[in-house]
DNA sequence: GCCGTTTTCGGCCCGACTGTTTTCAGTCG
């Protein structure tokens, strides 16, 4: 089976790791780094990129040498170059930088001078009281080192839709210290990446001081990590992480561009600026002394000579280039949605009647809800019989009788069986408007035969759309293995279509995947798998995700009127 | 290790905060 990006870019950031502890030259690292990067975001797979013989030193960041390291990686599933920095450097010191207090060169010091090769070593060396005695450490790094080895590290990433509401309580509470001024989420939050590690807030005011004061004073801090004039980290209890920066008004495009990111993003901006013989900081860009942007993000990308780039892009793959050439995609948004694709109700695992979600859909301003409630296989759901499927769309036609203006799709959520065929007969599915087919079992199958399984389901001449493509749940459940290329290939081929599943614990498509589909000419729907009523609102969350994926209204079916998607979802395609 | 309408060599983003120092290195974002 050939390697994931993932893996490789892994290695590569693996091998950052050691370089930089080795104290090797640190734009070194920064190319390792770099490359992992570019590598992770590919809309295809590194492998199948070299085989159809495309050369990698082609990507941004990837010259003829690193090209050669992962061309390596691909066909032998080693990297000798990371070996020899392994015998060099022990590995687990790695570990040893995510401490808090330690970086690469305090490790090294720990390393060279008290021979601590992983944490075991420097649980004993902090227990000896030995830190303390270094260069550059003393008894508060210590005391730190020795409490953050006691518990285990469990480095957290925190769904979008979970950190919301804290986001809006904190919001409310600073206001009354802004005196005018205003507060925003920005980082990777506002990027509106599907987890976020902390919480970036950006605040303007007059009185830094007042809103730093009243920031870590915030009841629900558990700890305050720093708190300086401008600057501000705390802890709270649920465990997030918040950072707090207060600018002065006339800063706030250019702090704001600075606090939103991605750190690749504003490195490339910053250094287009020295290119312009100018310097870009959270301040603003600078000619000399003289401010010459600052006050909006535009101001900023417009004196650098590039477009409005949205914060969704923000990630160094591509749209500073574009930017440049004021060549960016159109993307999608919120008001472009013209329906829902996947919904379910009572008939099956959801809350409300038909009625009930045709309602609450129609007051979105939706012209359409499919409802697909499960299928038979899935029985803790209470899935779906031929015989209730033909009641249900019965029971569909008498509401739709009494609705003007707004249609409920006749669907279903199909099970994809282990062999790839489906959980309910063609002659039901026919009957249909939209028949979603989607994977709830067997998620640990080998690769090949999960593709072969996805495929033919893809290849089925009633399935219009594939449900929740990769069945990944954020921090719970990998996604499945699969050849996402052939998976794109047989979707184009006979125009299925792919899910981005709105709903906040799937994400799925995530962007990079979208972004394939995208380049392979795969239309996408973006649906919120409602099991309620309420649950209809999740499709920001995956309009969202569409966004970073670059994608555009026209690449998303549910973007067309009722008309339009009735013959779209016809199938014209039997074999 | 990458990269180039100023460069194939010599650059490579920039500042705040902490803890250690007594002017600053390291970490962090």
């Amino acid at each position: 089976m050939p390697i994931q990006n993932a893996e490789i870019a892994g290695l590569l950031e693996e091998m950052a790791e050691l370089l930089d502890i080795e104290g090797a030259n640190a734009f070194r690292a920064r190319a390792y780094r770099r490359a992992a990067r570019t590598i992770e975001s590919l809309p295809q797979s590194a492998a199948n990129l070299l085989e159809a013989g495309n050369d990698l030193a082609d990507l941004p960041g990837i010259g003829k040498d690193l090209a050669g390291k992962i061309g390596e990686i691909v066909r032998t599933g080693r990297f000798a170059a990371l070996e020899v920095e392994k015998r060099a450097v022990p590995a687990e010191l790695a570990a040893l930088a995510a401490l808090p207090g330690l970086g690469p060169k305090r490790v090294k010091l720990l390393h060279d001078e008290l021979g601590v090769r992983g944490p075991n070593d420097l649980r004993k060396a902090v227990a000896a009281g030995r830190v303390a005695a270094l260069r550059g450490f003393g008894r508060g790094i210590e005391d730190k080192l020795k409490a953050a080895l006691a518990k285990p590290v469990a480095p957290t990433r925190f769904k979008l839709a979970n950190v919301e509401a804290e986001a809006e309580a904190l919001l409310s509470y600073l206001k009354p210290a802004l005196a005018g001024g205003q507060a925003i989420v920005a980082g990777s939050f506002r990027r509106r990446k599907d987890t976020v590690g902390d919480l970036d807030v950006l605040a303007t005011s007059n009185s830094a001081k007042a809103v730093g004061e009243r920031f870590v004073a915030y009841d629900n801090v558990d700890k305050v990590l720093a708190h300086g004039e401008t600057r501000s980290t705390v802890v709270l209890r649920s465990g997030l992480q918040i950072d707090l920066r207060v600018v002065a008004n006339e800063c706030f495009g250019a702090a704001l561009l600075y606090f939103t990111g991605s750190k690749a993003h504003n490195i490339a901006l910053r250094a287009i600026a020295v290119d312009k013989g100018l310097k870009l900081n959270e301040y603003g860009l600078f000619d000399g002394q003289k401010r010459v942007a600052g006050a909006t993000e535009k101001d900023v990308y417009r004196a650098l000579g590039l477009a409005y780039v949205p914060p969704e892009l923000r990630e160094d793959r591509g749209e500073i280039d574009l930017a440049r050439r004021k060549a960016l995609p159109r993307l999608v948004q919120l008001e472009d949605i013209r329906g829902d694709l996947h919904a379910h109700t009572n008939w099956s695992d959801g809350a409300a009647p038909l009625q009930a979600m045709a309602a609450a859909a129609q007051a979105k301003g939706y012209e359409y809800l499919a409802i697909t409630d499960h299928s038979l296989r899935m029985t803790v759901a209470h899935g779906l019989d031929a015989k209730r499927l033909a009641e249900q769309i019965d029971a569909i036609d008498r509401v739709n009788g009494s609705l003007e203006g707004f249609a409920l799709l006749k669907g279903v959520e199909v099970d994809i069986l282990e062999d790839g065929s489906l959980d309910l007969a063609d002659d039901i599915l026919s009957r249909l408007d939209i028949v979603v087919a989607s994977i709830h079992s067997h998620f640990d199958l080998p690769r090949d035969q999960q593709t072969r399984r996805l495929v033919r389901a893809v290849e089925h001449p009633l399935v219009a759309v594939i449900g929740h493509p990769t069945g990944r749940l954020i921090g719970e459940r990998e996604p499945l293995a699969l050849d996402f290329d052939a998976v794109l290939a047989a979707a184009r081929k006979v125009g299925c279509a792919l899910e981005i599943n709105a709903a906040p614990p799937r994400l799925d498509l995530d962007d990079v995947h979208a972004y394939a589909a995208r380049e392979a000419g795969v239309k996408l729907v973006i649906s919120t798998d409602a099991h309620a009523t309420v649950s209809l609102d999740w499709m920001r969350f995956g309009v969202d995700q569409a966004r970073r994926g670059w994608i555009g209204a026209g690449d998303v079916v549910n973007t067309v009127s009722l008309a339009d998607l009735r013959r779209r979802l016809k199938p014209s395609r039997a074999t």
